[in-house]
DNA sequence: ATGGGCATGTAACGAGTTACATGATTTT
DNA sequence: AAAATCATGTAACTCGTTACATGCCCAT
């Protein structure tokens, strides 16, 4: 969970919201939960509490700054800003941090790796809810992609969205394919052993 | 971490655990140790620790059965074998419980996502750095997939190998793009913007 | 007046990891 | 004689989640 770090230094996750600050505006944890979200195509998304409880930690350490603007009956609005130590830390975390490898976790493939238990018609079922899904996750990246396109300071962020699209195009095609070779082996063999 | 199960459910590594056991084998927590190291191409693999931790929950379940090989002067061998009752949970997960979406964590991508605090050169590094791993990783699958193609216990894997294959192939030259995209940027107009 | 968005926060928990410890057997 | 492989296990820890709780403001 906790790979290849040195004591003392900070989860990915917390890199990656000081990351969103690291654009230069001053953020709530709600604002920064909003930003988050469009990590989810290639990195996750943390929860909402996990997020908050980030921010503490990286106020602890002097990389952020907090502003309070009171509110009336309820928390504090809490207002974050990257600072210059911040920006140091997240800099060296950049540009020196071993970069893990990437993780996949497929929970379809998972299913099609135990075809030989399933019950008939339910590895196919799993596949064209995936592909349907990946289809829905692409639209959604388009659409980031396009509002992104032509904001400089979006260039990089951009080249990801990119990268996304031929990503997930690549993993429907790759479907696709698995559904048709599925399809041969119902043809010849009846179904593949169930051993 | 722990998504859309209903309580008393186990999480997916159990059963992933419980499918390597539904192959028929009788299995030590080490053998099960290097099958699940196969899963890595498309799902991860737990720490050894863990196996050990599921097989002992798995077996409080009646979901499989233990039997004990005694050694001289250190801890008896376990060896594990699926039971009925876990066969049955096994399909049971397999064939109704909700198939959890996809989830990657792209670090390589990350980095790309705040190039525009990288230092010069440190993206393009990044980026060649994972070309050369996923290189070696589909390397290591097409071993994999050699050795079980012709298995028939093995149709279900050898899908899933075929799959990963195309994945990963489709992931180099993904990267290819990118990292062609980012020379020109680096043409036109001088490093993208730091903000 | 009801629902959705804004906004923060706590408590309890489960998942999964690293690091360590031990020792026999087999291979080089 | 050393190193790799086989084989099990514990303890301490972090990460991240779900579920809950609160309450304002704005649009319908």
């Amino acid at each position: 969970m906790h790979a290849d770090r040195a004591p003392g230094d900070l989860p990915a996750t917390a890199y990656a919201v000081l990351g969103l600050l690291s654009f230069g505006d001053e953020l709530t944890g709600y604002d920064l939960r909003q930003r988050a979200l469009n990590l989810r195509f290639f990195y996750w998304s943390p929860a909402q509490s996990h997020i908050y409880a980030e921010l503490r930690r990286l106020r602890a350490r002097g990389f952020v700054a907090e502003r309070l603007e009171p509110l009336a009956g309820r928390p504090d609005k809490r207002l974050y800003r990257i600072t210059g130590e911040g920006l140091r830390a997240f800099r060296t975390w950049l540009d020196e941090a071993p970069v893990e490898p990437p993780s996949l976790k497929h929970a379809a493939a998972l299913r099609l790796f135990f075809g030989h238990q399933a019950a008939p018609g339910r590895v196919r079922q799993v596949l064209e809810e995936h592909r349907r899904r990946t289809e829905e996750l692409l639209a959604e990246l388009r659409q980031v992609h396009e509002r992104i396109a032509e904001v400089p300071a979006f260039a990089y962020p951009s080249l990801v969205a990119e990268w996304g699209e031929r990503y997930y195009a690549a993993e429907l095609e790759a479907v696709q394919r698995t559904l048709d070779r599925l399809a041969e082996h119902e043809c010849d063999g009846g179904a593949p052993p169930t051993v």
